[in-house]
DNA sequence: AAGCTTGTTGCAAAGGTTTGCACAACTCAG
DNA sequence: CTGAGTTGTGCAAACCTTTGCAACAAGCTT
């Protein structure tokens, strides 16, 4: 079943038939009505791959994330998608499983059969992001590199409140619990914070990197707890929650005795226990902008500057953050409530 | 750079520079070294689009799902993409929003593009399934149909054990929080429960059907207490969440009042508080065994006839769970803890 | 009335690969 | 040394669409 087939049912010609369904305006109102349902009448779909053959364009858009099972990832893919679904593309979805190579790989591998690509967090160099940009339009999402269109979600910025939030509550230093050393966002997080701490005389110090997993939460919650901050500020939700649960297993208390701030505020930290405080990211609408600034490229005839969006992040304040415990925390570890596993 | 390019500069015919990248076990080693190091130098890949028109295969395999957003279905997404990146086929994500209708017409558009469909929790008429198959191979997850391959996550033997488990702690009655009428799952959990619970002489009422969501959890938490259940068993674990929730904003404890069980083993639940007992299902294994069964077909020269796997699923027995209280327990409502927001 | 526009349609080339068939070269048994 | 079998390679058709260009008709201007 092909533009042939319909062409004679229509009693026109293939040329005609391709363009009804590639640039209908330029059809009689009558003749297209006679192509569409003699189209209609034999189930005819133009053939993408043919169509790919001689546009070049393969009406799909790549997306390629660090890890599909993070939960800051689907919101954002799910902008894209619905985006993009909207205006009739498909989503070509990977993971780098937070692999710089593989990341490489994927980019090159993927850039052949899309016409756009999104990547989130990238962990790649400037260059080989130009390089990239250079064959097919490119969005970065949390990540910007000269000359690539981004969408960054403004975390520092939501970093900043969070530190205004701790110094409100008269803590004077804190610990900064740092994500995966190649991150992009954790380097914008870290600087931010550091920034703003001078600014309001705090003390940091940092603890890390970690990969960015719950498991790395709870090693860290080990190191913060044999410090003396009185606040920790944690590269994301993920690794919050595991600070948060060793806590409560070696018995520190949270916020009485440490106050804690998440990032990204993802699916279940509201429900923790202490709900957590974090800064608030909106991935999806992260996801949708992006797949817009990366559509226009990809349907602009010229190419079209880079563009740098920013979304912003605001603090959400919950539980987890309290006001700072008198000098001398420690007695807590041995004092009423008793972890709920021994110390290691 | 296209074939004839890597043709001339090998001195070979195009034909030989096909069957390099297609069939290279039929090129005599040297030849194909010669086409390979010419292809290299081009930095030639073959072009998909025209490959694919002949062919007919797109390279791609499609995986329809009905919310990435809820943390079911990232595991298995992730599975499949594993599993397909690893023998070089893309993969097309596409979701349903639970609606039926969107759901069939994705069905239909992407079967154009993939060789292959990976649809999770479909809610389309077996028909329709059929229909579908007939023209690509297709592979249902957590749903079956007559002649069309799925792989079905068994948590009905989940919701068995989990019954066992409640009827060991003493509990005679329950309420089954149901999902999603139209679903696939809640049919065959309820009917499991059912049929268990007269098995184990335990009474069974069934509050719902319910959208698969946090809230609709919430909601269903006031029912619960409204009624004289001393367990509940939750179509998902994102409802049981919220019923956990709920419970506690309204001053009933978990276990010492009612007994909750989830189903999913989802991300955030051992974090709950309480830590959830859920009936685990193991989302990746599923993602993966689907796409195997799916290459399988696609690479396939005669169709195969569908398959069923089951990946079985087990109880996860934490702390919501625990003995039947004593009868009365609706003193606590008012008793020593004080609910955390007034009730409603 | 002739020349111009504007709008609609057709012709044919082009896009890059796969693959059935034919053919040549080579191997090996008899 | 011949003929059959095997292995490696080339030829050319086929896959299905888009699109630049040309042709033509109808309407308008002068």
């Amino acid at each position: 079943m092909n533009i042939h087939d319909v062409a004679r049912a229509a009693g026109v010609s293939i040329s005609t038939v391709s363009r009804a369904f590639s640039s209908p305006e330029r059809l009689s109102p009558k003749t297209l009505e006679a192509v569409m349902k003699a189209a209609r009448e034999a189930d005819f779909v133009p053939n993408r791959a043919a169509r790919g053959l001689v546009t070049g364009l393969t009406g799909n858009l790549g997306v390629v994330v660090p890890d599909i099972t993070n939960p800051f990832f689907p919101p954002i893919i799910k902008g894209v998608t619905d985006y993009a679904n909207a205006a009739r593309q498909s989503v070509l979805l990977a993971t780098t499983e937070e692999n710089a190579n593989r990341e490489q790989h994927l980019v090159d591998h993927l850039l052949r059969q899309v016409d756009g690509l999104i990547v989130c967090s990238s962990l790649l160099a400037d260059e080989a992001l130009r390089r990239a940009a250079a064959k097919k339009p490119v969005v970065l999402i949390n990540r910007t590199s000269e000359h690539v269109s981004s969408v960054v979600i403004d975390t520092a910025g939501g970093m900043r409140q969070a530190l205004g939030h701790l110094r409100a509550l008269g803590h004077t230093s804190f610990a900064f619990v740092s994500g995966p050393a190649e991150s992009w966002s954790n380097a914008e997080r870290g600087a931010a914070l550091l920034d703003e701490a001078a600014t309001l005389g705090m003390r940091m110090r940092t603890i890390g990197p970690f990969t960015a997993h719950y498991e790395s939460g709870v090693q860290a919650g080990d190191e913060l707890i044999f410090g003396s901050d009185t606040a920790a500020v944690v590269f994301d939700d993920q690794m919050a929650l595991g600070v948060l649960s060793r806590l409560r297993n070696r018995g520190v208390r949270v916020p009485q005795d440490v106050s804690v701030i998440g990032c990204d505020d993802v699916l279940p930290v509201g429900l923790a226990q202490p709900a957590l405080t974090t800064v608030a990211a909106a991935g999806g609408a992260a996801g949708t902008a992006a797949a817009e600034i990366l559509l226009e490229r990809v349907r602009s005839a010229q190419e079209l500057p880079p563009v740098s969006v920013v979304q912003h992040s605001r603090l959400v304040i919950r539980d987890s953050t309290g006001v700072r415990p008198a000098p001398g925390r420690q007695a807590s570890l041995d004092g009423d409530r008793a972890p709920a596993r021994p110390s290691l």
